[in-house]
Order: C-alpha cells, then structure tokens, then sequence
DNA sequence: GAGAAAAGTTTGATTAGTCAAACACCGGCA
DNA sequence: TGCCGGTGTTTGACTAATCAAACTTTTCTC
C-alpha cells in the first residue's frame, strides 16, 4: 500500500508477469511456482515478492499464496502485451523460429518504447495483408531466408 | 588483467561504447567526459571504470586519462554495431523519427540476439530494393505512416 | 496426534550502480 | 613559489538482485 515509488526494472516487471502467467494456469500462486517460473531460489523469490508488496502491486501475506493487486495486474498486462506483439512481429514477419521468438521478445520486451511498438503491429499488419505467397520485396526477403545467407539458428 | 568475469551488464555494455565514442572525438578522455556521456556524478564514473579495469577491458591509472584495451575496444565496437544496426532498420524500414530510433537503439541494444539482428539487416535490404516508391504492402505502410492511424511522437 | 517432509522466510554475504560529501591531486597564475 | 580551482578519488549510504545456509511454519502421512 505504498505505491509510486521510481520505476519499474526489467526484473520486477518479468515477475509481475511471471506471476500473471501462472495465476492463468492455477488457482493459486505459491512461491515455488515463482521460483520456478523465474529460474531463482525460493529465498530471492521471496525478497523479491516482499519488495513489490511494499509498492503495492502485490498482495501477500506471510506463508500465503501471492496475489497481484489491481496495479500489479494492470502493468502485467502492459507488459505481456509488449511481450506478445514483439513476439508475433519476430515470428510473423522476421520468421523467426519461436524459441528465438520467445526468447528476444523477453529480452527487448522491457526497453522497447510505445511509438516503435505501435509500428511494428501496423507492419505486421501490412505484411499480412499480402497474403501468403507475398509480393515484391517481401516475397525476396522470404526466400532469402528459406535458402543461404541468413541465419536460421541461435 | 583479471579477465573473463561472469557477462557485461547493460551498463558495463554503455560505458565501454562511450568511451569508444568519446575517443574517436577527442585526444584523450577524461573522467568528467564519460560522467557526461553517461550522465552520471565523477564518482559513479571512476567506480564503474576502476571494475571494468579490473576486468582488463580498461587500462586505468589513478588520475590519467582513461583508454580502452584490445578487448574492451572489441566489445565497445560490437555494442556500437548492434546500436548502428538497429537504427537504422528504427529509421529506415519502421520510418521512426531520428530521436525515437536512437532513443530505442540505445535500450533495445543491450538484449537483441545475434541471428533477430541478422534478419532485421536483410530485412532493411529487401526494403531498400523495392526503391523509395516502395510497391504493394510496403507502399501501404509507408502511407499509414504518413497520414493518420500510426503514432508520429514519442 | 506426532514427527517428518515440504514450503517459506530470515540472515549474512556478494555484485552492481548510484549519489553526496569529504578528501586528494595537479596545473596555472599572481 | 605558493595557493586556488577544477578534476578525480574515497567513503559512507542506499536500492536491487542474487545465493547459501539456518531457521520457522505448514502440511502430510503414518
């Protein structure tokens, strides 16, 4: 019940949608399923929960399951949008492969800005409307991809 | 002359690309230059050059000019050139304007993977062969951008 | 219901990044 | 030549992230 404190890092945010994401899968968050989700021990998951309670984007008493306050919920949702539209412009339009995918959009999910965000859903989308087969420079840039000079693999 | 820690923080990464920056500038660079470009106090600066120095990517003496190794220069170059790259397809292929791609370049740097970087680089090289009239889904998109539904500012 | 196992928390340590304030060095000028 | 101001460094403090080890609480099982 503190909240506005400064501003959110990269690992704050990746356990408040951490949290999001398994409390779509279970009835309950409890912090092993935290620590497991994020790859830390129980022991940083815990400080970790405690510091985002004292902001008040999680709710949490001790020994309790872990909850997201309407706060905390909300900037998950911001952020697994970011998430998910870089994900899908990786793979839908740089034809990523999804681990790649996946893995890039949790790393950039935190530092892209809004405005770049907002242009890269509307390419995506103008990249769909040329259909499948694709058109002019689309159609050249998926054949280079599907034969020699790029890169196909981490 | 320890070498080989643990991985360059995102940070480390910023310092190492200024002062690669600054000395393509300058004669020398000073401590109060790098304070600058970073936009941190003097002390934050030799704190923070006095660790990359300890991993052998700076050579430092107390009160003399600061001056990247082999290493520290190799790493600064690789970082600029996924800033550089990243950029460009901010400001070419998704039609930013100049501060929102560097501001963006800058953030999204530090966590692009290698092979997301290549095809981002072929990418901006089919678009670049369809010429300035573009054709099909990449006219359409350069017209959104200019006209109503597609963020201008940041 | 008692004890063992699992889950969660605390404590103490480390690395990184940052600042303000105190302190040290060095070069120019009077 | 001496001292003053700018530059650089240290010190002390704080936040964040992390772990291992010790400890506490809850839960399960017999």
């Amino acid at each position: 019940m503190d909240e506005s404190s400064p501003r959110l890092t990269a690992t704050m945010e990746d356990y408040l949608e951490g949290i999001f994401l398994l409390s779509r899968d279970r009835r309950v968050v409890r912090m092993r399923d935290i620590a497991g989700h994020l790859g830390v021990t129980p022991s940083t998951a815990t400080t970790t929960v405690q510091t985002l309670a004292k902001r008040g984007l999680i709710a949490h008493e001790k020994y309790e399951d872990v909850v997201l306050t309407d706060q905390g919920r909300a900037i998950a949702e911001e952020v697994l949008r970011r998430h998910e539209e870089l994900r899908s412009f990786l793979e839908e339009v740089l034809l990523l492969d999804p681990d790649t995918a996946e893995e890039d959009a949790c790393r950039l999910e935190h530092g892209i800005s809004e405005v770049t965000l907002d242009r890269l859903r509307h390419f995506a989308s103008a990249i769909r409307g040329c259909g499948n087969a694709g058109a002019g420079c689309m159609r050249r840039f998926r054949q280079q991809v599907q034969t020699a000079g790029v890169t196909m693999e981490p």
